[in-house]
DNA sequence: CGGCAGTCAAGAGCACTGCTCTCGGAATGT
DNA sequence: ACATTCCGAGAGCAGTGCTCTTGACTGCCG
């Protein structure tokens, strides 16, 4: 990527590894709507001012925190998904089950994907959309496997009648992810994907009441199988 | 509830509620994390340090908001489901599509609810928990419903194992809620739950990527549907 | 009716934030 | 060796939440 590495290159890299390792620290102890560039500086020990040569702002501060914790994401799933084998279901239970891992693992880096954006800020697309794509992408896969292996009773079973333009755009992702799979598929799975970040999210939050939070993966395990039959039932 | 109504706790009442009044308003237009309790000084033309006499701190202000929201929330859906009959699907249908147009008309409010906490605050659960349980005691009377009304079928295509103290934790609430079920059946509910906010939630932040936005709930309705087949299957 | 207690708004001020501008010194490329 | 580019420091602006003190106004009780 950057093959020059000149000694100042590499310098202005390591502290722009370093800004991301103080600000995934804050996001621990303070939260998102916390993050103070002000604060990243003192712990790089150069005054306010001198930090704004590095991240111009507090929104691109947050955007490398975005990306960064979308990749380590993506990266958790894929891992886990290497280790497993070729069965739909066992594969969608092992992604939600890395995702719950990692959402357990670091709830305030999940809080800054999968919660509320930071109000006036938006996320460039162009940076966060391929990272955050990439779990969506492996469920797609799952239900389009899932789908072609099945015999037709799910069809049968009752699919939503779905409207033209929502099929049009989900053959549009489709096509761009490169999946073979029909439009009702889809559906189901980006209700599925939805549903573990949902599930995830409401425990994460505390919505389901304090005593549900100390049970932990506990209660989110059945969850999660619950949600896999909306694409591959046992 | 106060009954007194001497002319000076009249006046302060008003000021509350035009407190809570521009507090939306401010929610409206700059989101959670922008809440300035002086902008609302300024909005009731009075000086910033002036305020305090009324929320004491910004987290209070948040806390006023959060309940405020719940409680419209809840009435938006317990209305429309007052005009719907008894057949659970359609409660359930029902319940969702109201939840989705409510987001959908106020996503500032909703995103306050269900979105990140707000760091270094947490809803004083004393004042939160009553409105906040209103719909998920709707959801777990409709599954309750479903229940008992389906032939066993259900129950045989594949009731995940719950750990004993999940099972626990669910017959205490449904207990608290009074409400006759057992725990699988509540845990299935609680998932259709869970994936209702995530949806709602998924759509409204943007997960879906940004034409998704676009076609509003024509892509709401049938993942609502879907969540529906987890508690109540046609 | 008079005075006293409680209530409220105002003003000044503290510590913090994001961010900008300018200025010197140091490393870099020619 | 020179010019350019980069980087840190410092001062400063406008905004934030919040506190403390001061002065006015109200309602109640003797």
């Amino acid at each position: 990527m950057s093959a020059s590495s000149t000694p100042r290159a590499l310098a202005r890299e390591r502290t722009m590894t370093r800004i991301v390792e103080l600000g995934n620290a804050q996001l621990r102890t303070v939260g998102a709507a916390g993050l103070s560039v002000r604060e990243i500086a003192r712990g790089l020990g150069m005054v306010s001012s001198a930090i704004y040569r590095y991240v111009g702002s507090r929104d691109e501060l947050l955007t490398l925190l975005i990306v960064d914790a979308y990749e380590d994401l993506a990266a958790a799933v894929e891992e886990r998904l290497a280790d497993v084998g070729e069965e739909p279901r066992s594969r969608f239970l092992a992604l939600g089950g890395a995702m719950a891992d990692w959402a357990l693992a670091a709830p305030e880096r999940w809080t800054l994907l999968y919660g509320t954006p930071v109000p006036g800020y938006a996320a460039p697309s162009e940076a966060t959309n391929a990272p955050g794509t990439r779990v969506t992408r492996e469920v797609l896969v799952i239900a389009a496997d899932a789908a072609g292996s099945a015999d037709g009773r799910r069809q049968e079973s009752g699919s939503p009648t779905l409207a033209p333009e929502v099929v049009a755009l989900l053959d549009r992702h489709l096509a761009e992810f490169d999946i073979a799979a029909d439009a009702v598929t889809a559906a189901r799975a980006v209700t599925a994907w939805s549903g573990l970040v949902g599930v995830i999210s409401a425990h994460l939050f505390g919505q389901l009441g304090p005593d549900a939070v100390a049970l932990g993966e506990d209660i989110l395990r059945p969850q999660i199988e619950a949600l896999a039959d909306l694409i591959a039932p046992r």
